[in-house]
DNA sequence: TCACTTACTGACCGATAGTCATTTTTTAAA
DNA sequence: TTTAAAAAATGACTATCGGTCAGTAAGTGA
C-alpha cells in the first residue's frame, strides 16, 4: 500500500511548509512579536492545524533550533573530509561558526533562546530538544577530535586536557559570536566601529591570542 | 518646604519596595512565570500602582537588570583601590565576574534577558536601559586601563591593542560564565561533571591560556 | 454510494499585560 | 478644625494571544 507512504510524505512536507512560514515571520519580526495565527496564515492553514504537528510554540521553535544545529553540524563535519591539521581543523571550526552565525542571524537567535529555555522545564520530554542536544555534544566531540588529531600530528601541545581546552574554545567561541552579533544594532554597533573592530579580526586575533598558548611552533607558523 | 524632599524619599522608598518584591518573585521563578499581579501582591500594592513606577514589565525588568550592572561595577571599581600590576588587575576582574555570577544568578539573568533585548526596540527611549550601557562602557574601559597598566608595569605584553584585547577578553569571559552558569541544570552539568570541569579551573586555565599570549615572563610568573 | 479515517478549522477559553475612571489619602491654606 | 485641591492608589475592564476541542471537510477503500 503506497498510501500510507504518500500520505507519510506529504505530512512531512506540510510539516516543512510550517516550519518555512513560521522561520520567515520569526526570523523578521523575532519570537515574541510573532503570533501563532501569524505564521498559521502565512503559511495558509488555520491556527489549529499548526498544533497538530507542534506540540506548542517552544516546540515549534524548537524545531526551528534542530534546524540551524543540523546545518551548523553538518558544515562542521565537512571540515573533517579535507586534509588538515589539528591546529587546522581549530581554526576552520571556529571560522565556519562565525560565518554561519554572520550568515544566520535568525539560528543565532535560536540557539541563545533555547540555552535560555535549558534551565526551565519547558523542554523536557521533547524529542526535538533532545537532538539538538545531541548535535551540540556532537559539534563538542568534533572539537575534541581536532584537538587530539592536533596533539598527534605535533601542531598543539599537550598542556592541556583536550575535552577541557574544547570547552574553553567553544565557551570563548561563543562570547565573540555574540559580540559580533551585535554589530548592526545600534548601541553596540558604535562601541566596535569606533574601535574599528570587525568580527573577523577579532577573531583572527583570539586564535592569535590561545594560539600562543596551545600551538606549538609548527602549529602556529601555519597562520603567519 | 520640606515635605516635597519627604515625598521625593518616599516615592523612591516604594520604587524600592517594588524592585524587592520584583526581584525575590522574577529571581525564583524567572520573567515569563512571574505576573505583574503577583509582584504587586508581594509588595503589598495594586497592580495599577506598578505602572505609576514603571511604564511597564521590561523597564521593571531593566531597573532590575540596572541594580545588578551597578552592583558589578562597583565590586570591579573597586579592585583597582587595591595595589595590583595590570596582570593581577585583569585576573582580579575576570574572578570577580565570575564570582558574581555565580552568587547572583537572578541577576546574572537579567544581564542575558537585557542583552537579547538590544536587538529590538524595546529599550529604546528607556532612561534606565541608558544607565545600563553606560555601565557596560565603563566596566570595558576599566578592562582597558588594567591592560594599559599591565603594558606600563612590563607584566602584558604590547602585542596587541588594549581596546582590542579587553573585547577579546570580556567576550571570552562572558563565554565561560555562560558554561559556569549551566551547571546545576540536567544537561549541562552532566557534561561538564564528566568532564570533572567546574568555573574555577576553566577560568584558571583561560587566564593560564591567554596568559602565554598577553602576559610577560613577569606578569605570568605572578601566577604559579 | 457509503462508512470510516484523517486532516483541518475557527470559535472559544483562560491567562495576563496594560489602562483609566473612581476612590482614598495627603497636604496646606482658610 | 475644616475643606478643597493634589497626589497616590485601586481594581474592574480591555485587548491580545497561546492553546483547546467540537464540528466540518476531504480523502480512502470497499
Amino acid at each position: 500500500m503506497s498510501t500510507k507512504e504518500r500520505k507519510k510524505r506529504e505530512k512531512q512536507r506540510r510539516r516543512n511548509t510550517i516550519l518555512n512560514a513560521a522561520e520567515k515571520i520569526i526570523f523578521s519580526k523575532g519570537l515574541s512579536q510573532s503570533t501563532m495565527t501569524e505564521i498559521a496564515k502565512e503559511a495558509e492553514l488555520s491556527k489549529g492545524t499548526l498544533y497538530l504537528y507542534f506540540k506548542n510554540k517552544t516546540e515549534l521553535y524548537t524545531a526551528i533550533t534542530k534546524r540551524g544545529s543540523n546545518k551548523l553540524n553538518n558544515k562542521l563535519m565537512k571540515i573533517f573530509s579535507g586534509d588538515h591539521t589539528g591546529m587546522e581543523l581549530i581554526r576552520l571550526m571556529g571560522e565556519t561558526y562565525l560565518d554561519f552565525v554572520q550568515h544566520n542571524p535568525g539560528y543565532y537567535n535560536a540557539f541563545a533562546h533555547y540555552e535560555s529555555l535549558r534551565d526551565s522545564d519547558k523542554l523536557k520530554n521533547s524529542e526535538i530538544a533532545q537532538v539538538c542536544e545531541e548535535n551540540r555534544q556532537e559539534a563538542m566531540s568534533l572539537m575534541v577530535r581536532a584537538l587530539q588529531i592536533g596533539m598527534q600530528d605535533g601542531t598543539i601541545k599537550k598542556t592541556f586536557d583536550p575535552k577541557e581546552l574544547a570547552v574553553l574554545i567553544w565557551a570563548s567561541t561563543r562570547g565573540i559570536t555574540m559580540i559580533g552579533h551585535l554589530r548592526g544594532t545600534d548601541h553596540h554597533f558604535k562601541m566596535l566601529e569606533e574601535m574599528k573592530i570587525n568580527t573577523e579580526s577579532l577573531f583572527k586575533d583570539f586564535i592569535n591570542l590561545i594560539g600562543e598558548g596551545m600551538a606549538t611552533e609548527k602549529g602556529q607558523t601555519a597562520y603567519d
